[in-house]
DNA sequence: AGCACGCCGACT
DNA sequence: GTCGGCGTGCTC
């Protein structure tokens, strides 16, 4: 065993790993994916075995000894660990800091991987022993001496490793029937179990369809794509997939979109299957996540419900993933380890040879393309349950209209008449905040952030200017800082003014707001939420926020009071999150018995991308959308990487990307750059960033290209002046 | 990323 | 005279 040299994955962002010497004290070698405690420099960290080798690049002088094993068994079983060392190759990241972020805080800080670790304990004999008869046997006889110390509630092995007892003595104690070991081992590892507790419901045709084509694949790999608008019933298809896994004794893995792990869609699943469920979401504190995971990674949970990071989840048992809202933006992490958990279940759907259900009625357009090239299989549900009814959609055209509180007067005859009706309405205006724009009347003077290239919003209650992009806020000048006027003037309307507007247009009408500031008190929403569903009349005003998760069965009408302001971005995906925001709240109107109303108020009425979901919905769009992409070679057709830099001075970050470029040229195959380019808000929180986009037609070339390209950066001559990070697959190239 | 080492300004 | 600013260099 002294032979062996560990190679340790680290928690720094250094893109190797490092070789550590294998101690006599360790009772047995490490499995591949355990944690070790090791000395670092100065400091202790606890890193991943990730291998195991009888030789080392290392000279014998700097290898150190690996201070302690942590894990009896992997933390990372074998699939799970080959799903993370791919990622960190895919997204270019380095592999310690893609084990910390798949890891739960309290197991990256050396928390027991058990629950209730092994710990050992004399037995009656063992207490009643004379100290004499282990006279010639030193080793055994201190550790005698400190179990008997620790009474019948026992010691954990862990704690008599580190006191220098080890477990040859105990086994010899134990041989001789004087100690005994208890606690949870590797045998509870277990198979989930589970009951039906209530009857499916009745499939129509396509949900049978569905419903087969999965569970026809259990036990094999094959990505499917699940589209059904609002109301086709794709919940009962999981629901039933989900049942057909659980007969096979096997977990389920469900990821949902942050926003969208809501006590409605958790009590769906409670209600069908009596079995363990597991929640991971932001809600938990650290004790409760480790706990939950712990239930996964046992087997004793047969459902996993969670949010992005919980794809990470390691589960003995996995026979099925699923993937609710395959579009949503927050399934793309922003920051660090920049993965798409949608694209990386796939992954791991692979490797674990299982179904990988992707669901959306919008679906993304890299989705979309698989589907359509075959790669993945393609489920349509078109029908709506039988009360429901398709919305109407029409446009309202926005140009020369007088508006009071951002509508006009043929969206408030709309409300009037629902509200007449005791129904209720949605009112969207993707913006917080009392106004965007604080004005000076007399010379153009405009509130703006001191440390972003962005205008701050006026709120109310208190009375301040915000900026959404930083922490920043001011109180507002009484005076124009610019020429002392004090005619300014709050322009345009967030939802503050909407809703205020709305109290004074309908007086008698229950108006609420929700929206990040209205909901940030804890409960609120939910209650809220408990009021608006017994459906009296009511309007709510809100951003985006409202337009996940949550059913009003009485709502009749909703309205996008800007419906195209989203397209004014230079993102290349602007018009796809249009469209799926238009389609998702559209499906928020009418879902019940009522025919439902969507009225879209916009500046551009005859703008293409309107037209073709008027005319034939989200897949004409898609159909259009997707021939452009193929057309400049844009995602699904091309590959992207987006390598970002960040500086104190503009110039700075320009110039480190025109030194990658030339460095890119000179490595020669390298893809399309396009940049650089600072980036459309070039200050942000007081940096200024700028951006290189590289395009390639052959992902394995690019990610070639990268590999040969970005070790090199750091030697760049203002490398050490600038930060930067390369995000695959971005989502936001704007 | 930490953390240490290392060489120049305002304070007990 | 020291406390401490953060530049740069290393971590098996």
């Amino acid at each position: 065993m002294s032979r062996h040299f560990l190679q340790v994955a680290l928690p720094v962002p250094l893109r190797k790993t490092f070789d550590y010497r294998i101690p006599a004290t360790f009772s047995e070698l490490p499995a591949l994916g355990a944690r070790v405690k090791v000395p670092f420099g100065p400091r202790d960290l606890i890193g991943i075995v990730t291998g195991i080798s009888d030789h080392t690049d290392t000279p014998e002088d700097k290898l150190k000894f690996a201070k302690a094993l942590l894990d009896p068994v992997a933390v990372f079983p074998e699939p799970v660990m080959e799903l993370l060392l791919r990622a960190a190759r895919y997204y270019h990241y380095p592999v310690g800091e893609v084990f910390d972020t798949a890891l739960p805080a309290l197991l990256r800080q050396g928390d027991d991987l058990f629950e209730n670790p092994i710990h050992w304990r004399l037995t009656h004999s063992g207490r009643a022993l004379d100290r004499h008869a282990l006279r010639n046997a030193p080793k055994q006889l201190i550790a005698w001496d400190g179990l008997l110390l620790h009474g019948e509630h026992g010691i954990s092995e862990d704690f008599l490793t580190h006191m220098g007892i080890g477990r040859d003595s105990l086994n010899a104690l134990a041989r001789k029937g004087l100690a005994e070991s208890f606690g949870e081992t590797r045998q509870s590892f277990t198979h989930p179990r589970f009951q039906l507790s209530e009857a499916p419901l009745v499939a129509n045709a396509e949900q049978t369809a569905a419903i087969e084509a999965i569970t026809g694949k259990l036990g094999h790999f094959q990505p499917f794509l699940l589209e059904g608008i609002t109301g086709s019933g794709k919940t009962e298809v999981y629901l039933q997939a989900v049942e057909a896994c659980l007969r096979r004794h096997q977990q389920v893995l469900i990821l949902v979109p942050e926003i969208g792990l809501t006590p409605q869609i958790v009590s769906r699943f409670r209600a069908r299957f009596a079995t363990d469920i597991a929640l991971l979401h932001s809600g938990l504190t650290e004790r409760e996540r480790l706990k939950a995971w712990r239930r996964a990674f046992l087997g004793h949970a047969g459902i996993v419900i969670g949010t992005r990071s919980s794809l990470f989840t390691p589960m003995p048992h996995l026979g099925l993933i699923i993937v609710d809202e395959e579009h949503d933006l927050s399934f793309k992490q922003q920051e660090g380890f920049r993965y798409h958990a949608r694209d990386l279940a796939v992954m791991r759907g692979q490797l674990q040879g299982c179904p990988v259900v992707l669901g959306s009625a919008t679906p993304s357009l890299e989705t979309l393309g698989n589907a359509r090239s075959g790669r993945y299989e393609h489920l349509v549900l078109q029908e709506r349950a039988a009360s429901a009814q398709a919305p109407d959609i029409k446009l309202i055209d926005l140009r020369g209209q007088k508006l009071r509180g951002g509508l006009t007067d043929a969206l408030h005859r709309a409300i009037a008449l629902r509200l007449n009706h005791d129904e209720q309405v949605l009112v969207f205006i993707n913006r917080r905040g009392f106004a965007p724009v604080l004005l000076c009347h007399d010379c153009g003077w405009q509130a703006v952030c001191p440390r972003c290239d962005a205008r701050t919003t006026l709120h109310r209650d208190p009375v301040r200017l915000h900026c959404h992009h930083c922490g920043y806020s001011e109180r507002p000048p009484k005076q124009c800082p610019s020429c002392q006027s004090e005619e300014l003037r709050a322009i345009g309307a967030g939802t503050v003014r909407v809703e205020e507007s709305l109290k004074e247009l309908f007086p008698k009408a229950d108006v609420h707001r929700i929206d990040r500031d209205s909901t940030r008190r804890k409960d609120s929403w939910q209650n809220l939420y408990d009021q608006v569903a017994k459906g009296n009349a009511a309007i709510l005003v809100g951003t985006q926020m409202l337009a996940k998760g949550h059913h009003f069965p009485n709502v009749t009408l909703v309205a996008l009071l800007e419906a195209d302001s989203g397209l004014l971005g230079a993102d290349f995906r602007a018009g796809e999150r249009v469209a799926q925001l238009i389609t998702q709240v559209a499906g928020r109107a009418g879902r019940a018995h009522k025919a439902g109303l969507v009225l879209l108020q916009t500046h551009q009425p005859d703008h293409a991308l309107l037209k073709q979901l008027l005319n034939g919905g989200y897949s004409a769009f898609a159909d259009v959308a997707l021939e452009e992409r193929r057309q400049i070679g844009l995602p699904p057709y091309g590959h992207l990487a987006l390598l970002r830099a960040e500086a104190n001075a503009p110039e700075l970050a320009l110039q480190f990307l025109q030194e990658a470029v030339t460095q890119g040229q000179a490595l020669g195959n390298e893809p399309e750059f396009w940049g650089p380019i600072p980036a459309p808000m070039e200050k942000k929180a007081g940096v200024y960033r700028a951006h290189l986009l590289l395009k390639s037609g052959n992902r394995p070339a690019l990610h070639h290209f990268l590999d040969g390209w970005l070790p090199l950066l750091p030697n760049l001559p203002t490398a050490k002046r600038i930060r930067w990070t390369l995000d695959v697959d971005p989502q936001e190239t704007a």
